[in-house]
DNA sequence: TTTTAAATCGTAATCATTCTTATTTACAAA
DNA sequence: TTTGTAAATAAGAATGATTACGATTTAAAA
């Protein structure tokens, strides 16, 4: 999802357009990374000096909840990167610089056969490593 | 893993058997299913009043270090389960009553050949629902 | 039994996250 | 453009999970 896309999405729903949650945007359009609620609260202070904590936290969560950005639990902390694409897919995440890489690949169709009786309402697969890059670094 | 071999694995490494260190592994022993560090401090505390937090925190990841125990993140909670079993697996864990069902399914010989110059070090792979029992409740 | 390092207690600190109230702001309607 | 109002934010405190620490107790080896 790109800025744009974001700012519709934000106000379809009845949400106002605000310099901080543009400011948001524009912060995990750059990289295909997942962030903490501390590092963009890092970048967000440059621009806004003073800002709140719950203004990041509560922008964060409303994003996740649109589908505006994805979220995922890494070392006991909420990471937040930008919803990337439209089919389902999983990902590579490089424990060193962070980044994700997608795996076009889900093994969901098969567990429900397996499973039969089991009402499946969701599944978590992330597969961790080191990127090319951060091997040979 | 049964109360047996977990004793074994502890005194293997070292460290002392403990009533308390027991307890814990009886409480992990009767059931296939997660429970939070919470839940294990209320069932030590009827047999160790006052018990600290400490103990059973530190315990916990002792255990789970050990390979005796093994834990998951559950709605922001670590949870923890006797590890189970021999051979590479994954659960279903019911979102109701919390029991875990294996999966004996692993995509992750697939995923090594399509991500190819990355390193993996580790994977996350599972499915939340409603098991068959809770279903018809 | 004695010794001693490990384990535990009691409590407080830390960290992520959420909540509360007063104030400010976006934006729709006049 | 100005105004009214609901939404958004600031500031800071509360909460909940987890970890840390000095003092005391205990498991188990000698």
């Amino acid at each position: 999802m790109n800025v744009k896309e974001a700012i519709q999405t934000l106000q379809k729903h009845g949400f106002k357009m605000t310099n901080r949650r543009e400011h948001i945007l524009h912060f995990f359009a750059k990289e295909d990374k997942y962030f903490t609620a501390k590092e963009l609260y890092t970048y967000m202070e440059a621009t806004f000096p003073g800002i709140s904590f719950d203004t990041v936290y509560r922008n964060l969560h409303l994003y996740d909840d649109l589908g505006v950005l994805e979220s995922t639990e890494l070392k006991g902390e909420k990471h937040f990167r930008m919803n990337c694409g439209t089919t389902h897919h999983h990902h590579f995440i490089c424990n060193d610089c962070g980044k994700a890489k997608k795996i076009h690949l889900c093994p969901m169709d098969e567990v429900e056969r397996i499973l039969g009786a089991y009402k499946i309402d969701g599944h978590k697969f992330e597969v961790y490593g080191l990127c090319p890059t951060c091997q040979s670094a």
